[in-house]
DNA sequence: AACTCGGGGCG
DNA sequence: CGCCCAGAGTT
């Protein structure tokens, strides 16, 4: 009976947002209950824009001991600039997203070679830096150089939904434009970074995903969820597709005390990391599994490999991919050209490369087993 | 507008 | 287990 499609809804800030009531109450709270968190120790750009880089889809605990490493690692924009991208990839490893880390220094570039090392304070110019969109974009502005511009997050999305009883898919692109117009409109002037913060704040402690805390919500007197007691059903937000799975059969190939290892394309999943040669294959049987992993490693690495015995599964599962990995021990037999994106090392060196979670999996079991 | 792109924490 | 996380780029 409910169709998918339905009429446009449009939000009209309640009367009380323009008393300067909400903002004034929310920021009240902020300047109180704020975390205490590493990248609010000043407001320098380069420190706010790696802080919102890894802030992407990732949670404020996880990101904590990778931010202190990078900016430990990488305290200015050159140094980011002047790295090599080896050592920026390393410094992500387990983080995710890996393409942020190679669009990060590719801004880092940007910035060095045609700002002059400055991070743009204009919507414009910081707007055309690969991995900056639109909620990145106004979180720099706002928090770094107090430009009055909306910062419209994942947080902030659920807050609105809720404070104006927005019953919009939060998880189209059109609900955040709406989302972004109105709060352009509630930015008080002189503190649109810590409104900004607030909002997110808010999202991250007290008007929570599950089970929202409304009793301690310092705008709870302005939210109209809250007033229809419609709170846990908000905000409305379409299901993901299910993982896609994924058969792969994995090759350990041993070489005395040396193991192969292939460097995945500098596109695309998992871009430019380390992996155990692996293919994708929905073989049903253990032999044609065999054959399939020995002719591709024949293939792709110019090398005869016998394909010994099963080592072990890995499941892993990605936004939109499940893997099933079976895990094969391999003898190398023949073949000494191994291409330019594959190397034979060492357990040892195995950790100085940088592997997937997967990946690691795998060269910890052959660590516990020598 | 739909799809790709990671990994972990929590109820 | 499913959901969500200070989203962006590509098609």
């Amino acid at each position: 009976m409910t169709g998918k499609k339905r009429k446009t809804l449009t939000y009209t800030l309640p009367e009380e947002f323009h008393v300067f009531g909400f903002s004034r109450d929310l920021l009240a709270w902020y300047d109180g209950q704020k975390r205490d968190l590493p990248w609010r120790i000043n407001r320098d750009p380069y420190r706010i824009w790696v802080s919102e880089i890894m802030l992407q889809q990732t949670r404020v605990e996880t990101v904590k001991p990778y931010y202190y490493a990078f900016m430990e690692k990488f305290p200015t924009v050159e140094a980011l600039a002047d790295a090599p991208e080896e050592e920026v990839l390393k410094a992500w490893e387990g983080l995710g997203y890996y393409s942020r880390a190679r669009n990060l220094q590719t801004a880092a570039r940007e910035v060095k070679a045609r700002y002059g090392g400055i991070v743009p304070d204009k919507p414009e110019e910081i707007s055309t830096l690969k991995g900056i969109g639109p909620y990145t974009a106004g979180a720099i502005l706002s928090i770094a150089y107090e430009k009055p511009e909306p910062a419209v997050d994942g947080n902030v999305m659920r807050v609105f939904s809720r404070l104006l009883y927005m019953t919009d898919d939060i998880a189209k692109p059109a609900t955040r434009i709406k989302v972004e117009h109105l709060v352009r409109q509630v930015i008080p002037v002189g503190r649109a970074g810590d409104f900004n913060q607030a909002l997110m704040e808010l999202g991250a402690l007290v008007c929570v995903p599950r089970t929202p805390q409304c009793l301690t919500c310092p705008v709870f007197d302005y939210c109209l969820a809250r007033r229809e007691g419609v709170q846990e059903e908000l905000p409305v937000k379409g299901k993901a597709k299910p993982p896609r799975p994924v058969h792969l059969q994995v090759a350990v190939v041993r070489r005395e005390n040396h193991v192969l290892m292939n460097k995945r394309p500098d596109q695309g999943l998992l871009a430019g990391m380390w992996e155990f040669p692996m293919v994708e294959s929905d073989a049903e049987t253990p032999a044609a599994k065999q054959e399939i992993l020995q002719d591709s490693l024949r293939n792709r690495f110019g090398m005869d490999a016998e394909v010994l015995e099963p080592l072990m599964e890995v499941q892993h599962t990605f936004s939109h991919l499940h893997w099933n990995m079976e895990v094969w021990r391999c003898d190398w037999i023949e073949g000494e050209a191994l291409p330019a994106q594959a190397r034979f090392v060492t357990l040892d060196e195995i950790s100085s490369l940088t592997l997937p979670v997967a990946h690691q999996k795998i060269a910890e079991k052959l660590k516990s087993d020598q």
